[in-house]
RNA sequence: GGGCGCUUAGCUCAGCUGGUUCAGAGCGUCUGCCUUACAAGCAGAGGGUCGGGGGUUCGAAUCCCUCAGCGCCCACCA
């Protein structure tokens, strides 16, 4: 009939008009008169490629964004890259090594050279990949966290977090990377249940002429070369007699004193503890309190140095069997056990983090924790969904210092320098740059020194130190503070994030925000869930459970899926993610496609009359998109997105087409009236308009050809629908007219009468005109007769206390099935009216219940009453 | 060891401060239809004693207690 395919190919059309909108500069934005709507991406990692994660948070994004741009908002996202410090110098590592090339051979700079290559080579690309989605973002601004802007912001906080004494530089146990030979902090680290072994091995006692020992448990035994001391709780009577002696550790045979600390639970294992200062953060404890020497064993990377003796070079878990060997051998074994603990791994490298003493820097946290507490807690930040307060609260409430450097060559380094003052004592200097640095200290000190006195600092700084300035530094807030962007954009509106970066990101960049800014980054927090498969796994490379987003775009198109995505993502839960809700998603893309082609196909006559059912359906219509856009418009401000996604999607599947559209369709062949199609393309814009945030490109593609548009004109800057107060006796003169018309189609269904078989209706009372023409048209009757009583052979319904028959053609009633099924109609309302009366009768429930719902089982009663009358007669007749 | 959350139709979920329209939605299932926009569609139908038990109340999916199962976060018992 129309010249257009009866499916629509998304392919054709996406990569057009994202052309379309980047040629134009529609995604762009500047300081204006008009109210800013913010949002900045949480920056995914250089190097990556887009996954299921990626698509739902940033479909999220995108939807707040063009949802503000059509409310009239100068509507702005950020987008951007982080350079990942510890992830991407492992890639670069690992690329290297498939070179034969190793880290440790080349110097700092060439090191950072590969590391460039790298990021230029594959840096983007997951940028690249976002536009196939159809993200929004404002690409002029695009900024990495390691470009010259945000560089310079980073050093310029830390040497300011330096000279206020946040910063500081000390020798902590820290979590100790070995793969990657790098400290972490500690919300890097992931403990994992492990089924293990406990040792138990002897201690001999020193000089003891009984030959006595004492035994101690341990998950390690590798760490016996760092004993310094052997620790019992001075309440324990069972090892009282240890006290004041000396043992021996086996196999080293090195003497260590037994101390006692109230720390040792005494029902552990033996209620000995043994210590070693330098491989364990609790033992590291006691040996500060105690004085204990510290014997460092392992090597950067967790290979046995010197002190591990004999066992020198191995690796930490070969030993760990070899020495279970030979303490057997050695008659130092007292029994193995099976035991069930926490391991440390590190959530970059997999591999088991080592405590390990080092010097560090650190933020002192206590003062973030003060500032960032309260604007959560009383909600001037949104957290949605709210549970998550609760957890932020918890962590700032016990928060620790922060571990900011890494032993990396990728990422900032910091901007601290090294020299020697003149009694020869090594100093620090803080200071931007290294003629800074030097400038400081020959004011400070005095002293005559060169640039080639100072040693900059090797470490680079955690990439979360410069993460938590991303808001600030996308509007350069750091290096011009008062600057126009900052003041315009910040806060941002709305950040999107997962619940597993609330730690790392969120409430740092809340603390760094008041710090600097002396204000929120955002105004809300919405919390994502995690994309599962639809077993509930986690999607992860290993499992192959992970579809490829590209591919799916591919074949559903980007408005499929990104309806996908937000059919299977309620706020705050995790998603489970399947394929099949794509589906779901191109299929309405066909649906609207193929409205779209019934409207354009019309032809239409200006001197035709509106007819009956066309007027009721247009008036019904616009109450309706009323309704739905207040709705709509309700949902999102809560962030009940797919709510408001599928409220569309009935409103236009439901309502619009298979109601609306089928009321006004002309017959075939021939012409709507002009009336009924200016409405009806009035409406199917305001549809697409309702839509547009969720499904950019069909709803684009479809508003430039509804009419002749402006050159660049497109629907991203049409407003929303309005929301107008529905007109409620339109809705419920529809809501009758659809009972009974599925009253006509439940009995054509029933008695297997086909659908072109025009039937008659028969109204027992009177059916306003307007709901007769209607009825005529969708449930293809012929004729509507109001009658007094109603005749015989027929079959009925009733919609609210309303007779209607059916007459059926000679035979067509089945009396006793007619009968059977008034009869339990019958019985339902005789139920129904006994509970209610039921209640009525209870004094209590109508002393004490409100009048309202008093009244309201009164009418109840009385139109079951009024039913079960009509259902009576109805059974006698036949 | 602490804390948070979840359990409603076959699946995924909505049901706010208890009471019209409270037992719902989408998908799937079943039954008819290639009806002149769409079979990736149209029309119709079935399906749950709201995890178990107890309590408060005139009235509980909704509030309280308890049990069971699941999930997440935090925590230095070797």
């Amino acid at each position: 009939m129309n010249e257009l395919p009866t499916k629509y190919s998304p392919a054709e059309v996406e990569d057009r008009l994202y052309q379309f909108w980047m040629e134009h500069d529609l995604f762009a934005s500047k300081p204006d008169a008009r109210e800013p709507y913010t949002i900045v991406i949480p920056p995914p990692n250089v190097t990556g490629v887009l996954h299921m994660g990626h698509m739902l948070n940033n479909t999220i994004q995108d939807i707040l964004v063009r949802r503000a741009r059509m409310e009239g908002k100068n509507a702005l996202w950020v987008p951007g890259t982080d350079h990942a410090s510890i992830a991407t110098e492992t890639k670069v590592i690992a690329k290297l090594a498939d070179q034969g090339i190793k880290k440790t051979d080349l110097t700092r700079e060439e090191f950072l050279e590969h590391a460039w290559d790298w990021t230029r080579t594959h840096g983007g690309i997951i940028l690249q990949q976002l536009r196939k989605l159809g993200a929004s973002c404002d690409w002029h601004r695009t900024a990495f966290t390691m470009d010259e802007q945000r560089s310079e912001s980073v050093t310029k906080v830390f040497c300011d977090l330096y000279d206020k004494g946040l910063i500081y530089r000390g020798l902590r146990m820290v979590n100790w990377d070995p793969k990657n030979r790098t400290a972490i902090s500690d919300d890097e680290v992931n403990y994992v249940d492990e089924h293990s072994k406990l040792y138990y091995l002897r201690y001999y006692v020193a000089g003891d002429a009984e030959g006595r020992y004492a035994v101690v448990a341990t998950t390690r035994p590798e760490t016996i070369m760092g004993d310094t001391a052997m620790c019992i709780n001075p309440k324990d009577p069972k090892n009282e007699w240890l006290k004041g002696k000396k043992v021996i550790v086996p196999l080293v045979g090195r003497e260590i004193p037994v101390i006692e600390d109230r720390y040792v639970e005494m029902d552990f294992g033996t209620g000995c503890l043994k210590v070693t200062p330098a491989h364990d953060k609790n033992d590291y404890q006691l040996g500060k309190t105690h004085n204990l020497e510290t014997i460092d064993i392992f090597n950067e990377d967790a290979t046995l140095n010197e002190n591990g003796g004999q066992y020198a070079g191995m690796d930490r878990f070969a030993c760990r069997k070899q020495i279970a060997v030979d303490l057997q051998e050695a008659g130092l074994m007292e029994k193995v056990e099976d035991y069930n603990n926490k391991v440390g791994y590190s959530e970059r490298t997999k591999v088991v983090i080592e405590p390990r003493l080092s010097q560090q820097w650190f933020i002192r946290m206590k003062h973030f924790a003060d500032i960032s507490l309260s604007p959560v807690m009383e909600d001037l930040i949104r957290f949605v969904p709210e549970k998550y307060k609760t957890t932020y609260r918890l962590w700032l409430e016990n928060i620790q210092d922060w571990c900011i450097s890494r032993q990396l060559w990728w990422g900032h380094r910091i901007p601290a320098y090294y020299y020697a003052d003149a009694q020869g004592e090594q100093q620090i200097v803080v200071a931007p740059t290294l003629a800074d640095a030097l400038a400081k200290v020959r004011m400070e000190s005095g002293l005559e020194l060169t640039e080639a006195d100072l040693r900059q600092d090797e470490d680079a700084l955690d990439t979360w130190f410069s993460s938590w300035l991303w808001p600030i530094t996308l509007f350069n807030g750091i290096l011009d503070p008062d600057n126009e962007e900052l003041k315009y954009y910040y806060p941002t509106s709305t950040l999107v994030t997962g619940p597993d970066i609330i730690f790392f990101w969120v409430a740092r960049m809340i603390m760094a925000g008041y710090e600097y800014v002396g204000e929120m980054p955002f105004k809300n927090v919405y919390f994502t869930g995690i994309v599962r498969d639809k077993l509930g796994r986690k999607m992860s490379k290993s499992l192959g459970n992970s579809p490829d987003p590209l591919e799916l775009i591919a074949t559903y198109g980007a408005d499929g899926v990104r309806m996908g995505m937000m059919l299977a993502a309620p706020a705050g839960n995790d998603i489970m993610f399947d394929e099949k809700l794509c589906e779901q998603g191109r299929n309405f893309c066909n649906k609207i496609w193929n409205a779209f082609r019934l409207i354009k196909g019309w032809d239409v006559d200006e001197n035709a009359e509106q007819t009956e059912a066309a007027k009721v359906a247009t008036e019904w219509f616009v109450a309706k998109l009323d309704e739905t856009a207040a709705e709509v418009a309700d949902l999102l401000s809560k962030f009940r997105i797919s709510e408001a996604l599928m409220a569309i999607y009935k409103l236009f599947w439901d309502e619009f087409s298979s109601w609306y559209l089928e009321m006004v369709k002309p017959a075939y062949g021939s012409p709507i009236d002009g009336q009924t199609l200016r409405s009806t393309l009035g409406f199917f814009d305001s549809l697409l308009r309702l839509l547009h945030p969720f499904m950019p490109f069909i709803t684009e593609e479809l508003w430039q050809h509804l009419a002749d548009r402006r050159l660049g004109e497109s629907i991203m800057y049409a407003p929303v629908p309005q929301s107008g107060q529905p007109d409620e006796s339109v809705l419920s003169l529809m809501n009758h007219v659809k009972e009974v018309v599925n009253g006509v189609r439940g009995v054509r269904a029933q008695k297997q009468i086909a659908p072109k078989v025009a039937l008659e209706l028969q109204v027992i009372g009177t059916l306003p005109e307007a709901e007769i023409s209607v009825v005529k048209k969708l449930a293809n009757v012929s004729d509507v007769k109001c009658v007094d009583a109603k005749a015989q052979g027929v079959a009925v319904f009733m919609v609210d206390s309303l007779e209607f028959g059916v007459p059926m053609q000679a035979a067509g009633v089945d009396v006793e099935a007619e009968r059977a099924k008034l009869q339990k109609d019958l019985d339902y309302e005789r139920g129904f009216l006994a509970s209610v009366e039921k209640k009525l009768a209870n004094e209590k429930f109508v002393n004490g219940a409100p009048a309202a719902v008093v009244d309201a089982e009164r009418r109840k009663q009385a139109s079951a009453l009024q039913r079960i009358a009509a259902l009576e007669s109805s059974l006698s007749a036949l």
